[in-house]
DNA sequence: CTGTTAGCGCCTTCAT
DNA sequence: ATGAAGGCGCTAACAG
């Protein structure tokens, strides 16, 4: 079994034409594929299909150094957050005839590293990070290699890099005034790692949000989570319920460390909403099952992986074109886990 | 910048040696490259790792026939159920020198096939299926081609094809085995889809134990879901519980299911795990943190992934190694949705 | 132990 | 409009 592939060659000696010719009839490109007699072109196309013929892409890519492949790097696909955007990525390059070599990162510079210098060695055609600190020395060396990127979700200080996500200023600021507008004023912040923009952007705009309604914003009761992961927000939630028993609400980064905050509550026995409000960031899938359902602030997802996808086929297609940086509008989900203040008895 | 890329005769001419040799002193091939004196390849190792020098993947794949990539398949990315599950694919791959390939099928043939030709011209070593129905026609097209292949969580009837899951029937017998330890009887099975492994044993188990343990399944009190979503749950739990009343128990196929049918108690009041218990199957993320944190059974993803994966790389290297079928244990995650039977008055 | 040679399958410039 | 020829970077069979 396993019949010998069907090659160029084959075809074009079915057709009786030179391999050269058939490979102009058969190519992509519109102006080598004028060069040759309609019918000729026709006949080999033909043919080709008949016999299913396909290109090799070994073969191609060897001659062409391109290899229709793109490399996805990411944080972990275990995270709730990824599955669509990845999916949003995968339809739109696979709709372009790229295919995807994913890894996860773990957000470990060295595990980055290596994943990015297995791809590289592939020869992807580009790189889609979903990784990106808010400077980060990866991506520099990436673009002196000339390969273009695209970033995913967080981007950089500069935008200097093509780059897709949401608004997270403006999705803070929705979720702050949210509460706002439900009578709250002792507002704690659960901050993410600064070292990324999600992080640093979100603390920016509570902030100013905070400052604009003219509610000052007590030393401290701003805390900083080391990851976005559910055991900092509840380590981080106790602390910031010790020290602030006055607080009743907080806005949490991302969804991750709210749910972690639900677990402080429940260790000691603070009812949400009733005592305190929480909206989280990102709408992950599952966060209106959980109980309560959680108020967040929720983005297109897909759309945010098929727009970087297709930046990155842009570029890849041209690279000299413009460094587009693309925020889509998150959307504010008001369900359970917010209520209006209560007087809270100390 | 993007000096030329550095190749096997740059680092074979700064060694003195012909290109024939580095390439033997750089095979990973052991019985190759002790055919070459220690000292040279030294000191082309050095030179390469110098210059850090990477074979040309196109290059060597078009020699050798191998891609060191290979594909996978699954329905949907956005299926809490893969997302682990891919994890320990790659993180296996990724150990072994390989590339993961990545395709959604949404369980949809056409796609299945387009999705699988592109991987099979992309020259894959290995195929890993998460989409195999109970005779899966493309499976035996792909080891027509003498393709390895590998089944994951879904399985084949014959066991034909190396495969690993969970042991779907002791699953659902620890699941039926708990509700009958809590008194119930009139228990209903919400079954998968059959065309898939995991619906049709799930199914058969759920006989099996109820005989087993002397109670007789009434008629229509098993109810065929055509996806394993969450709508479909809810519609067939609306009908389970309009033709059957007095069930006390619900065991689903799968958790989708599960969270459908939450909706509809939800939707006409009944209380769970009051009035019925349900359990589900995958233990999915999240399962514990919705409401009622769900019963379910629990099976190791990742590993399921990882060992998959390793079955793969097993038979890329050894095509003739034994057709291995492995399943991995499940275990009973008892939770907040089932309790023991209350009297209920009709 | 190492050099030689001959492609793998395709694209593309140069002739014709 | 088509044929011819060379080569992308690497490996492997064959000499020496």
């Amino acid at each position: 079994m396993a019949a010998r592939r069907v090659t160029l060659r084959d075809i074009a000696r079915l057709a009786e034409v030179h391999p050269g010719t058939a490979s102009r009839a058969l190519s992509d490109d519109e102006k080598l594929k004028k060069l040759v007699n309609p019918e000729t072109a026709a006949r080999v196309q033909r043919i080709a299909k008949e016999m299913n013929y396909n290109p090799d892409p070994a073969a191609r890519s060897l001659k062409t150094r391109r290899s229709h492949s793109v490399g996805v790097l990411i944080p972990d696909i275990t995270n709730p957050l990824f599955p669509p955007i990845i999916r949003g990525i995968e339809d739109c390059l696979g709709g372009n005839g790229f295919v995807v070599l994913l890894g996860n990162t773990d957000d470990d510079s060295k595990r980055e590293r290596m994943l990015l210098d297995g791809m590289l060695s592939r020869r992807v055609d580009a790189m889609i990070l979903a990784t990106a600190k808010r400077d980060h020395d990866v991506v520099v060396d990436i673009v002196a290699q000339d390969l273009p990127v695209v970033l995913v979700n967080r981007v950089l200080d500069n935008h200097a890099i093509p780059s897709v996500a949401t608004d997270d200023m403006a999705g803070i600021r929705m979720a702050v005034n949210h509460l706002i507008s439900l009578g709250h004023t002792k507002i704690a912040h659960l901050a993410g790692p600064q070292e990324f923009s999600t992080g640093a952007n979100r603390i920016k705009s509570f902030y100013l949000t905070m400052n604009a309604a003219g509610i000052e914003v007590e030393p401290n009761m701003v805390s900083y989570a080391e990851s976005f992961s559910q055991a900092e927000g509840a380590k981080r939630c106790r602390e910031l319920m010790a020290a602030f028993p006055d607080v009743t609400a907080i806005v949490a980064a991302n969804d991750m460390l709210a749910i972690g905050c639900y677990q402080a509550f429940e260790e000691s026995g603070i009812r949400c909403p009733e005592d305190i409000s929480i909206v989280g960031f990102n709408d992950a899938p599952f966060s209106d099952k959980i109980s309560p359902p959680l108020t967040s602030i929720t983005f297109p997802h897909y759309q945010v992986g098929f727009e970087a996808a297709n930046l990155a086929v842009e570029r890849i297609h041209n690279p000299n074109s413009a460094t587009k940086v693309l925020f889509l509008p998150p959307e504010l989900v008001v369900r359970k886990s917010t209520t209006a203040v209560s007087v809270k008895l100390k």
